[in-house]
DNA sequence: TTAAAACTGCAACATTATTGCACTTTTTGC
DNA sequence: GCAAAAAGTGCAATAATGTTGCAGTTTTAA
């Protein structure tokens, strides 16, 4: 059963990661894996339904799971953290984003590449580059 | 005089962008020349002291500096927009923005050059690229 | 199996931004 | 210049998002 398989799936990432196997963190991380794109606290609420912990617990699992690098935090378009499993991202780069202007969709742009940035004044020590992209969706152009 | 002239520079940018030379747009726009880097409102309250519109009237002109292209919206860290003029930008990208960890202090990085991403699939059109990194800046590495 | 550690939910609160509306300033057409 | 129209502004109230403190619950580990 499917369900199942992704629940044994995200027992075994927050195993690997270190972390507990709550309730909350299973079905958080279940419908990150599941969306496969960054979500605000509240997409993730819609999506949950009645399963979704008290908002407080959200972002401190958010905050834990980003402390572990399980989790990346974006801020796209819509005055809202948005957050996704980082495993498709290298270690100073996560995959660029594309936020459509009109319907505001949010799309991971994860095969494309783009450098690092080259050529900081002596002293500027990047940790992390972050590219974010505005523009019209294949729906709304 | 110093000031005068930044007035005046102010005023111009203002009719040559077809917007009334107000007060509080004059006061927001010498200030935006002045700093050189992206402000928060609050920011900008701090060092306009007396001299700040009222809250509101500063998200409006903003609102409309940005919707006539003077100024560009930026997120950075600090869980505020920040606003910053828009002339060292060419049409879909800003220079990058630097953000400190340690400090929270913002750097322009304009002299600093990305490419727009490539390769992006059928039906999606690019508008603006933004392009933000974290890091230690040279006071804090 | 049970004590310690980790996690969760609720209520209250903080921060940033927005809306409605009455009033003021600036511009425009004479 | 001057009056009417247009544009801009401030105040109060409200919305949206995120955070803190604390008591109670769940999970882990010996």
């Amino acid at each position: 059963m499917v369900n199942n398989d992704l629940k044994a799936k995200a027992e075994k990432i927050l195993k690997t990661a270190g972390f507990n196997s709550t309730k909350a963190q299973i079905f958080i991380l279940q419908e990150l894996l599941k969306a496969g794109k960054p979500l605000s606290r509240e997409e993730l609420a819609a999506r949950l339904g009645e399963k979704c912990p008290d908002k407080v617990t959200v972002y401190r699992i958010m905050e834990r799971f980003c402390a572990g690098n399980l989790v990346h935090k974006v801020y796209l378009s819509n005055r809202a953290w948005n957050y996704e499993l980082a495993h498709h991202c290298d270690e100073k780069q996560c995959h660029p984003h594309f936020t459509c202007n009109n319907c505001g969709e949010t799309f991971c742009l994860t095969g494309l590449f783009l450098p690092m940035v080259k050529g900081l004044k002596k002293g500027f020590v990047v940790q992390r580059q972050q590219v974010r992209i505005e523009g019209l969706c294949p729906a709304c152009s």
